[in-house]
DNA sequence: TGTAAAATACGTATTTAAACGTATCAAAGG
DNA sequence: CCTTTGATACGTTTAAATACGTATTTTACA
């Protein structure tokens, strides 16, 4: 059997250092190598070759997906699956449009690491159970919204959303863009409706949970 | 020397998984246990002793803090470290004041988790550098203001900041708890001068931050 | 028991957000 | 080529939040 290579990529050492202990017992794995965030993960992954990378999403410094784009772009052959601890839409939606290959839980078993390894060295991708679901999930809902989907957030939206999350106010917001305050106006009463937001707090909280917005 | 068990609470099984490979290497540790929630190991702790729990925060169901608290409630002589993503300050008193034994991070190595183990074991406490870190800001912080702490939001305020973050107008606010809407004002312009936030954004992304509101 | 902190309440003013409405223009896509 | 969508802009009105005050009562605790 041929043998692969693995590059660890996550923020936190100790998933990262037992993790390790679990792959280097396959038979099929070779080198492991590791990096703490997305950065220091495109630092190293030219010198590699016959390489899966686990990928992280939620890191400091470069976030998983921003890696994964930069490193297809590079090199539009390797073979990266997402491990994230969430298997929320818009992670998902992003990281496949990146080019992951695959996509693990983190409350998944080793097993299904293995699996979903063989799967990816073998051309095919590999997505968990769980994300199978909410992929069918997005898909019936695109298709009974037949585009009107109610969670679709323009990307100017998703800047009005980025300000009013970092707490400035519609005319900030306005001088900012360079537009005027009352398409502020607009662009927030949109998202209100959009993400069935009572008031700005209901937005904050959305952005939050959907990623739009990080703390 | 004397061996222990270790009870293994995280909702995460890959993490569990490799760090029960980790653990198993370890000549003094007998068995190792599981549980992938706060509930699920209080349903099982009585049944075993001289054991050092390694206790999750974030978890679903159950929360560490609860669980540590409750767990030492029956029995007080339990050892409790709590392994969180986190060096949250509001994380790092709870689990304190519930009685955890020590403090890890997910970031920190695996030798790190060992020398925890040794110090618990032989009845000491330990925390990380980082935590050690963040207590001694917390410290000078209550000395410097003695009393008069920026970041001392009381119970009352705590309630209304809850209520905020769930998207309720000050007038709802009021009816809720059957007070003036003048107070809930007075309550949420106080709120906003301890958080140092200019508006409801800011005091949500605050909230969440500092764990008064889970999303 | 005396004091400090917390919770309560009210007055007033300004700013901001929210909830309606309409309308134009450019770009994308069938 | 026409339709849809997104971004832009404006008008009006009401509700809510923010920002200053002051003051009383309750609670905790030294």
């Amino acid at each position: 059997m041929k043998k692969i290579n693995i590059f660890l990529v996550d923020d936190h050492a100790l998933f990262r250092e037992g993790l390790r202990f679990l792959l280097q017992k396959i038979d099929f794995v070779d080198q492991i190598l590791e990096a703490q965030n997305g950065l220091e993960f495109m630092e190293h992954i030219i010198e590699v070759k016959d390489c899966i990378v686990l990928m992280d999403i939620e890191m400091p410094v470069m976030s998983g997906v921003e890696a994964t784009r930069k490193a297809l772009e590079r090199d539009p052959g390797l073979k990266i699956i997402a491990l994230s601890m969430y298997s929320e839409e818009s992670y998902l939606t992003s990281m496949i449009e990146a080019g992951a290959s695959g996509f693990l839980l983190k409350n998944s078993s080793f097993n299904e690491v293995k699996n979903a390894l063989i799967d990816v060295m073998e051309g095919k991708n590999y997505y968990s159970p769980h994300i199978i679901q909410s992929i069918l999930e997005i898909m019936t809902n695109k298709i009974n919204n037949s585009g009107k989907d109610r969670d679709d957030i323009t990307q100017r939206e998703k800047d009005i959303l980025y300000y009013i999350c970092k707490g400035f106010s519609n005319a900030e917001i306005a001088d900012k863009l360079s537009i005027s305050k009352r398409t502020v106006d607009k662009h927030r009463e949109n998202l209100l409706q959009k993400t069935q937001s009572r008031n700005t707090a209901n937005l904050v909280t959305y952005a939050i949970k959907h990623h739009y917005f990080d703390i």
